[in-house]
DNA sequence: AGCACGCCGACT
DNA sequence: GTCGGCGTGCTC
């Protein structure tokens, strides 16, 4: 027993570590970052509490280090909440406190400097860029300087790469950095739109929460205007002198989004996702922290930003699975954004077209308060009217048929944009021998692999194995091979040859892969004239089309037969979002769904009620056999290199679960994908309906998992409010 | 997770 | 005779 102070480090392990206070006596407060020895080396450390009384003997606790900053860089506030969340989703405390510190603040160094970055030129260097000798990015930036000092996010937005430059022009004293300009730039924010009656109830109603936690589910048609509704908000917060934290989905984040929103508020938005450098990443981060920062905007990982002046938090597109992390440290960011509000004491909106099952489940009990946007301001902006194309029976060409292919010739004529929705890539799901029946697969997963025919190649979709394509059947010898089925790549092909003279483009990861590509096309699309466009899950999101008119969507039948409880669920979103790309300019827009199931219930109901019923009925179905939002599990996924690993390891994780009646466990079971990249799955789902008593059996159940022997030979997770049961 | 220590095969 | 394979154990 001795007195020491306990800190977080960034190891996935499941305690927090005892230290002694620092030998030159130096006082320690909890959220500082310290030096600590570990191991045979160093790390650096938050402290979680600066006094506690140690379980281990003195001799067995070395000294702090260093004490890193003066002043603690994580407030109470996100100190409790981190210790909340790595308990909740059963983490390690020091990756939960790793998460939500920027790489760059994870080294022994003191804090980067905020202050606003600002460029200029040198002397020498308006010299230097009449002279004109520089080439390439180096003249470019010359040219951005000659009329002054510019922000570097000036520069950023005019010359992306121009801190290479920056740097070989600095190291020549050619530009330098330099204090800001004595009165910084700020622009005048346009005056605001003007809101409809739905957005402006909607808008007092939360600007009558703040000062106090109340969460609220906006749910808002696409078209709607959910985005001015924030913006509304965010201006009042700002009145007040507030911050705002605003979350929107991976996709999202286009530079169009952000464009909008540094225009429309006239104040600096920091933003925060996953492909920014380290550096700004910390600099933005630090400035939020100090509250200079007065609206943050950013994926999954903004919602640990520290916000000690916060106002508002909004949660766009609530329903998106990229708010759940599905590796290390599995957090739900609109989850996680709920606690940090009620801590802070401020409201939050969650909004979206298709809000989740959970977030319905909480409007309907009366934990949220929900506000409705049912109108599409600018009236001739009508709902598109959805179709079903019964294709029982019907010649398919290309797996497309005479109903759809008439519409799409109808809408080119008329100059108008379509997009062919098809949630596969590739050019063939299955290459069948039509002699033996024999199909390629992979012989890591036991799937069928995926024919690209552009590349030649068979690919596994599941662990991304490639191989070349026989040229003829491997198990018989005889047959020719067949591709079976329609991917993106073939329907392309296909649409390409009865519509020669439109163009067609397809959408996909393959066609995407650089990060402008998909940028161009979207501006392409912009222009007049008809195109056809073919894509998967990434076209349903977020990106304005105006010149959209028709969507087709083709091949989602597999949905409809899933074995996954929220299979509906996410059909049902994905459908109403896709259908969401239709007809936002000023034409009404048309949506055809090709299927071979045009009974379903979920279809029926989505086409004949939208999309309010349809979940209503998926939300009594749960309810009926009490499946979350109206019981909690958690899921142990394991996989190893054999089957006796997996078994055993699983057999042992059984009969380590503490018993409680309250508590039931399901399994050992195999995953939905027994063999995936040569390793073999399995699981264990825990249920319960009583979520205290659920945390209660898994909490020691998690550190028991660790001291088994036999997990030493598998890799496991524990997956708290699993979303997929992959 | 990293990083040591530790005991058995193919190489200069 | 060594370099190095990854099994096992530990980190306050």
């Amino acid at each position: 027993m001795s007195t020491a102070v306990r800190v977080a480090l960034p190891v996935p392990l499941p305690t927090l570590f005892d230290y002694l206070p620092p030998a030159d006596g130096q006082v320690v407060v909890a959220g500082q970052r310290v030096l600590v020895p570990f191991g045979r080396g160093q790390q650096v450390g938050l402290v979680v509490d600066a006094v506690v009384t140690s379980e281990r003997d003195e001799s067995r606790l070395k000294p702090v280090l260093k004490v890193l900053d003066h002043e603690p860089l994580l407030d109470g506030e996100l100190l409790r909440t981190l210790t909340w969340a790595a308990d909740y989703w059963l983490g390690a405390p020091g990756e939960a406190f790793a998460q939500a510190l920027p790489l760059a603040l994870r080294e022994p160094r003191p804090l980067p400097d905020i202050a606003e970055e600002y460029w200029q030129l040198t002397p020498a260097g308006q010299q230097e860029h009449g002279a004109g000798r520089r080439r390439g990015g180096s003249r470019d930036l010359l040219g951005l300087l000659i009329e002054g000092p510019r922000h570097a996010d000036e520069l950023t937005a005019a010359l992306p790469a121009w801190r290479t430059a920056a740097r070989r022009l600095a190291a020549a004293h050619l530009v330098e950095r330099c204090p800001p300009p004595a009165a910084p730039p700020r622009r005048q924010p346009p005056p605001p739109m003007p809101l409809s009656a739905e957005q402006r109830d909607a808008v007092t109603a939360v600007a009558e929460a703040f000062g106090r936690f109340q969460p609220f589910l906006l749910d808002g048609v696409t078209g709607s205007g959910k985005t001015e509704v924030y913006l509304a908000l965010i201006e009042q917060a700002l009145a007040e002198g507030r911050q705002s934290l605003l979350l929107v989905p991976e996709i999202g984040l286009a530079p169009q989004t952000l464009r909008r929103l540094r225009e429309r508020l006239g104040v600096p938005v920091e933003v925060l996702h996953s492909n920014l450098a380290e550096g700004d990443r910390a600099r933005a981060w630090l400035r939020a922290r100090s509250g200079e920062a007065k609206v943050v905007l950013g994926t999954r990982s903004a919602v640990f930003t520290p916000l000690p002046n916060a106002g508002l938090i909004l949660v766009d597109e609530e329903h998106d699975a990229s708010y759940k992390q599905q590796e290390g440290f599995r957090y739900h960011a609109r989850d996680l954004a709920l606690v940090r509000a009620r801590d802070m004491g401020v409201p939050i909106v969650l909004g979206s077209a298709t809000p989740s099952l959970e977030t319905l489940a909480n409007a309907a009990s009366g934990r949220f308060r929900t506000l409705r946007l049912r109108s599409r301001p600018g009236a001739a902006r009508p709902a598109p009217q959805v179709q079903i194309v019964d294709v029982r029976a019907q010649y398919l060409d290309h797996g497309l048929s005479p109903a759809l292919l008439a519409a799409v010739s109808e809408t080119v004529a008329r100059g108008e944009q379509v997009l062919v929705f098809r949630n596969r890539r590739g050019y063939a799901p299955v290459l069948l021998c039509h002699a033996c029946g024999w199909h390629a697969d992979c012989p890591r997963c036991e799937r069928p692999m995926t024919l690209h025919a552009g590349q030649r190649q068979l690919r596994c979709h599941h662990c991304d194995l490639h191989a070349p394509v026989p040229s003829y059947c491997p198990a018989c010898g005889a047959g020719a091979l067949w591709p079976q089925g329609h991917g993106t790549e073939r329907l392309e092909e296909a649409l390409g040859a009865l519509f020669p003279d439109v163009p067609v483009r397809r959408i996909d990861r393959e066609t995407t892969r650089r990060r402008d590509a998909f940028e161009h096309l979207l501006d392409e699309l912009q222009q007049d004239g008809p195109a056809i466009l073919v894509g998967t899950q990434m076209l349903a999101k977020g990106h304005d089309l105006p010149r959209l008119t028709l969507v087709a969507i083709v091949g989602v039948d597999e949905g409809l037969h899933s074995v996954d409880f929220r299979a509906g669920e996410r059909l049902a979103q994905l459908l109403v979002q896709v259908a969401g790309r239709a007809g936002r300019a000023d034409r009404t827009g048309r949506v055809l769904l090709q299927t071979h199931h045009p009974e379903h219930p979920l279809l029926r109901t989505l086409l004949a009620s939208g999309y309010g019923t349809a979940a209503a009925a998926l939300l009594a179905e749960r309810q009926a056999v009490q499946l979350p939002p109206y019981s909690h599990q958690i899921l142990l996924r394991a996989d190893a290199h054999s089957c006796d690993e997996l078994d055993t390891f699983l057999a042992a994780a059984a009969a380590a679960l503490p018993n409680d009646p309250e508590v039931q466990l399901a399994g050992p079971m195999p995953a939905p994908m027994p063999l995936r990249a040569g390793r073999h799955r399995g699981q264990l789902l825990l249920e319960s309906t009583l979520r205290a008593r659920l945390h209660s059996a898994a909490r020691p159940w998690r550190l028991r998992l660790g001291a088994l022997p036999s997990s030493r030979r598998v890799r496991w997770s524990l997956d708290v409010d699993p979303i997929d049961l992959y």
